[in-house]
DNA sequence: GAGTACATGTAATTAGTTACATGATTGA
DNA sequence: TCAATCATGTAACTAATTACATGTACTC
């Protein structure tokens, strides 16, 4: 499905970017609460992303040998991640996720074995959501930015996390709650 | 980390099983709102369990020479899988989402694309949440089981994806309001 | 006899992680 | 001068998907 591929265009698309700006977007608060690769995937995505015309570059030389790399979005690049960002798709099958394999397995546990692991999970999850809601007020207030500003964007899935956390949190006090 | 590992010793503790028992396990309504597996990647995997010395297995002949396997799990297997189960572990990274992904880069679509696609998760969420939460209520009444039943690990799990496809639709709610 | 569910495997490819490997620039 | 951050790449491995490949049992 490419997936990388369209979450570098669009950075790429926003602005010009090196590979190591783009491994940085990729480490922010709003962005790694739904996207992450490590910089081993996006440098051979971005060669690759050259020669499929996506991208060009611009070499910007350093010391004796290194180079920097600052990457634009080509008509055709844009046209690829304009045409994937109108695709209505089905939902994605949902994610693994570990500790609710390990709650379907609960029963070969002790009651306190199985209730320190929610309670563990739960206060990890509170300060994720805390974490996230504490961004969400200091940066934007709480209020929804202008339309058609790259800042709603970042507020929408920000906001999302933080309903996402909240709800994790939900899960896990009720089962806490059967069990205490 | 071998997860898949883990949820086929978890799925053979519990009863002796085929490979394509274990593959319906994981299209079954409960498991598959957190985890899955082709037979592809489950055979080889079974495989490997037998050679570790996790699993072993007594072979049924079909017809000529079509083999069917029931694996036990063994000793080892058991130690192996009750020592996983306790482990508490940090929480994950949060997983890759493709529409929070179109989210984030949505300035790039006119207010009536979005809405568009927002609308259009937002049924599929409801949907995958009614078909759910009829599961919960006709299943389990709405009722959590006994403490130390096999059926509160499958009724938590069921909880907890019905409340994580109502916080994903609250979400997309608070979205498509911002654009109507 | 046809279709569906049962039943098991491998091959090829894509996606993602961890480790290896190097070098430059800036500020304390 | 040391550490952190900037900066780029490859190699080896693990995880997962899609396609290829075969055969059995039961029911209509």
């Amino acid at each position: 499905m490419r997936n990388l591929k369209y979450a570098i265009l669009g950075l790429v698309n926003r602005e010009p970017m090196t590979g190591y700006d783009i491994k940085k977007a990729f480490e922010d608060r709003a962005l790694t609460s739904f996207w992450h690769a490590e910089h081993s995937q996006i440098y051979p995505e971005l060669k690759k992303l050259v020669e499929e015309g996506m991208l060009d570059f611009d070499t910007d030389i350093r010391g004796e040998k290194m180079e920097k790399k600052l990457y634009t979005i080509t008509p055709a690049g844009r046209k690829e991640f304009l045409d994937w960002l109108k695709d209505d798709v089905a939902i994605e099958r949902t994610h693994k996720d570990i500790f609710r394999l390990r709650t379907f397995y609960s029963e070969s546990l002790t009651d306190e074995e199985f209730l320190k692991l929610l309670k563990s999970q739960c206060v990890q999850h509170m300060e994720k959501r805390d974490f996230l809601a504490e961004i969400k007020t200091r940066v934007f207030n709480d209020t929804p930015p202008k339309k058609g500003t790259r800042e709603l964007g970042d507020y929408m899935v920000l906001d999302g996390a933080v309903l996402r956390e909240e709800s994790y949190v939900a899960w896990l006090e009720r089962c806490i709650k059967i069990f205490e």
